[in-house]
DNA sequence: GGATTAAACGACCGATCGTGCTAATATATC
DNA sequence: GATATATTAGCACGATCGGTCGTTTAATCC
C-alpha cells in the first residue's frame, strides 16, 4: 500500500468515527485535518470534494458492515440461526469501537432523508440491501421449516429492522440500560410468532 | 398578542418546518431571516442565542405534539381505543403540514444523541414522557381487561415506539409507499399478542 | 544516488457562520 | 398627536466554512 493509500485509509477511519458522533454534514475538513495531523489542503488533496469524502465514508461503513454483520451470519446454518446471527451481529456493529457515536447509517439516514444527491442514494440502496438480506434470511428459515410457510418475509424484515432502530434510539439518546433487553425481548416475540 | 410575539411565533413556525427538513443544527440565522423576511439581527433580537432558538423550536414541537397526538387520544375511551388513537395520531403528526421533513424529534434525536446540553436534555425528557404516555395507556388497557394482565407495559411501549421509528425510516428515507401498511401490520400483531 | 512522481504544506479566496452594537423605525400608551 | 417603548435594520467583528493555488518535501523507481 502506497503512502497515499495509507493516509487515505487513516483519514477515512477518523472520518468514520467522527461522523458517527456528529454526523456526515457536521464533518468539516479543517477539524478532520487536525485530528489526522495533516494540513487542511493536505487532507483535501485526497478527495475531490466534501461530498466525495462523505460518499467514501459511507462506502467504508458499508464495507465494514458487510464484514462484521453480513459475512459472519452467512457462515451460520441456514434458517433461524442465521436470522439470529444477523440480529446479534448488528449489536456488535452498533457498539464497534470504530463507531463511537453508534450506527452511522441510522444517523446519516435522518440527516439525508430530505437531501437529494449521491449520498442519499447510497444510503437508500444500502438500506434496501440490508432489508433484502433480512427478508432472504427469513425466507430461508421458512424453507428450512423453522418459520411458518405463511410468513411474510418482508414484514418480518421490517419489524426486525424496527427493533434495531428502537435499540439505537434507546441506547444512544436515552442511554437506557434496558435497551438491549428490550430489543432482545422484542426479537424473541417476533421469532416465536414466526415459528412453524 | 403584541407585534413582537407575532413575529416570534412566525419565526418559530418557519424554524420548525425548516428544522424538520434539514435538522436543528443546520438551521442558520441568516437563512431563517431570509425566509421570515427579516434582517439577520432583527430576527436574532428575539432569541438569546442559537441554542436558545433550538430549544424554543423543540418546545414548540412538544406543544404541537401534545395538541395533535396526546390530547385527542386522551379523549378516547380508556383501553385499546386510546392506545390505537395514540398510534394513529402519530401518523398525522409525522405528516403534518408544519413538518414537511417529518417528525422533528426523530431527526433531532440522531443529531443530538452525542451532543450534551440543554437541547439534548429536552429531547430526552420529551422522549421519556412519550414512552411513559404509551406505557400508561397500555396499563389502562390491562385494567380495562383489553390487554392481558401479564403484559409488560414498558415493553409494549418500547415496541410500539420502535414501529413508529420504523415507519419514519421507511417513509422518509426510502419513500416507501408500503411504510404505513408495514407499521399497521406490526401494530396489529403487537395488539393481538397483547390481548387478554 | 539522481531523476521523477506523489504527497503534503501554507497562504489565500469569497462566503457564511453566530453574535455584538447602535441607530432608525414602528407600535403602544396617554 | 406627542411621547415612551418595543421592535427591526444596518453594519461590523472574528471565526470558520469548502475549496484553489503554487511550492516544497518525501517517497518511489531506475
Amino acid at each position: 500500500m502506497s503512502k497515499g493509500e495509507t493516509t487515505r485509509t487513516a483519514i477515512l477511519d477518523i472520518a468514520l468515527a467522527t461522523a458517527s458522533k456528529i454526523g456526515l454534514e457536521a464533518l468539516t475538513i479543517g477539524e478532520l485535518a487536525k485530528e489526522a495531523g495533516l494540513s487542511k489542503s493536505g487532507l483535501f488533496a485526497h478527495f475531490a470534494s466534501k461530498e466525495d469524502l462523505q460518499i467514501e465514508v459511507v462506502r467504508k461503513a458499508i464495507a465494514r458492515f458487510v464484514e462484521l454483520v453480513i459475512a459472519p451470519a452467512l457462515k451460520k446454518p441456514r434458517g433461524e440461526p442465521r436470522v439470529r446471527a444477523l440480529f446479534e451481529n448488528w449489536f456488535s456493529w452498533s457498539r464497534a469501537s470504530e463507531l463511537p457515536g453508534g450506527c452511522l447509517f441510522i444517523a446519516a439516514s435522518s440527516e439525508f432523508d430530505d437531501q437529494p444527491g449521491p449520498v442519499r442514494d447510497l444510503l437508500i440502496s444500502s438500506q434496501k440491501d440490508w432489508l433484502g438480506v433480512l427478508a432472504q434470511a427469513a425466507r430461508v428459515a421458512v424453507e428450512e421449516g423453522h418459520f411458518k410457510a405463511s410468513l411474510d418475509a418482508e414484514q418480518f424484515a421490517w419489524q426486525l429492522d424496527s427493533f434495531v432502530l428502537g435499540y439505537h434510539h434507546s441506547a444512544r439518546l436515552l442511554r437506557s440500560k434496558d435497551a438491549q433487553k428490550r430489543a432482545q425481548n422484542a426479537f424473541e416475540s417476533l421469532i416465536s410468532a414466526s415459528r412453524a
